[in-house]
DNA sequence: CCATTTTTGGACTGGCAAGTCCAGAATTTC
DNA sequence: GAAATTCTGGACTTGCCAGTCCAAAAATGG
């Protein structure tokens, strides 16, 4: 599909409208005419934009909210060099999802997409990012001579990831962050312990 | 409303013909008339013992399945008070979930019910059991002087329940269950150290 | 057995929302 | 500046599926 300057954003402005929009509604009952009035566009712009249809366009803006997702965890993410900033990266987690509630966009769009092909690739695509960054952080924790090179770095940040992204989906279903705050502390102290 | 057995007979044939039923198939995607077909019943019936709809029906599903993920653990569950009845714990753990696939039967029919405010219960109850039963395990691995007393046996259940939960989350999205192993792996790690 | 209540079947409705279609405006391209 | 392409608007079709309704069959109970 050729794209225009004036095409691109009109792309643009539907992708990132839609994706405000359905971060206050369950993107379960949202409709295209829904997203329409939002943005402001035609039946014919949404499916000029997106041939696939609405699974298409909802896989768009899964993949920009994915993209959000760790870019909200910078600088400290990428900086996992201190124990002070691995406590920092912690709270900038918790900050985050407290801020957020029960809502969390990615996963309440995944939940729409799940049979179609492209939305594994997102997700796995995300975490397999997410977990690099955590595993680097662990490597420099070891260079540092701060924790024991025993530990295999790719299987700790599997379990951190695995552990945030349980916090989550508890916060998601009860609205209490206690369960993302103990796992990331304890993976914390198990690294100081090693 | 007064069920004679036959209705209670019925109303239970319902529900579990349900439940299998979606075990195999996106609930999002069942209609009505699919789990009329398969559970030999006709629209009547389904109103006549569900009057709030698709929703009460799907909910009561949901509260059939959620049963059975605590019951699936035992007797492993109930018994956390060795070494090695945690990693039997763990293996059955694993071993339920790899047979499962990506499919969690639960958390897809959560996806449905998500707005209504009886969901919330069946997740809040099950992970509160959930977590009282593994706090109990710490507990006991405690009088018998294998773990520090230092520890908060509810914050480490807590942990522990969110580390599963999300290692069935990315097992669900890519189908791997290295994740979940390796959170459970380190926590049970961490506890040995304590 | 008669009255009452529960259970069952299935035709029918109603509305909603995804997707189609095409005509006309804007823009690019040469 | 004319032809080709891209962009936009919105009326219309289409199928689906939750939920309604009622009549008749079974069970219950006194």
């Amino acid at each position: 599909m050729k794209l225009t300057p004036k095409g691109r954003a009109t792309r643009q402005r539907i992708v990132e409208g839609a994706a405000t929009y359905l971060r206050g509604t369950d993107p379960g009952t949202a409709t295209l005419d829904d997203i329409r009035t939002v943005t402001r566009t035609s039946k014919g712009q949404i499916f000029h934009y997106f041939p696939g249809g609405k699974d298409e366009l909802l896989l768009a803006v899964a993949r920009h909210e994915a993209d959000r997702v760790l870019l909200d965890q910078e600088p400290h993410l990428s900086r996992l060099d201190s124990w002070a900033s691995w406590t920092d990266w912690r709270d900038s987690v918790l900050a985050r999802y407290r801020s957020q509630g029960r809502r969390c966009p990615l996963a309440a769009l995944m939940d729409q997409v799940t049979t179609t092909p492209g939305s594994v690739e997102v997700v796995t695509e995300l975490l397999d990012q997410w977990q690099r960054r955590v595993a680097a952080g662990v490597v420099a924790m070891q260079e540092g001579g701060r924790v024991s090179t025993d530990l295999d770095p790719a299987r700790v940040a599997a379990a951190f990831v695995a552990g945030i992204q349980g916090g989550v989906q508890v916060l998601r279903a009860t609205g209490s962050t206690d369960h993302l705050e103990a796992s990331m502390d304890l993976m914390i102290d198990y690294l100081r312990a090693a």
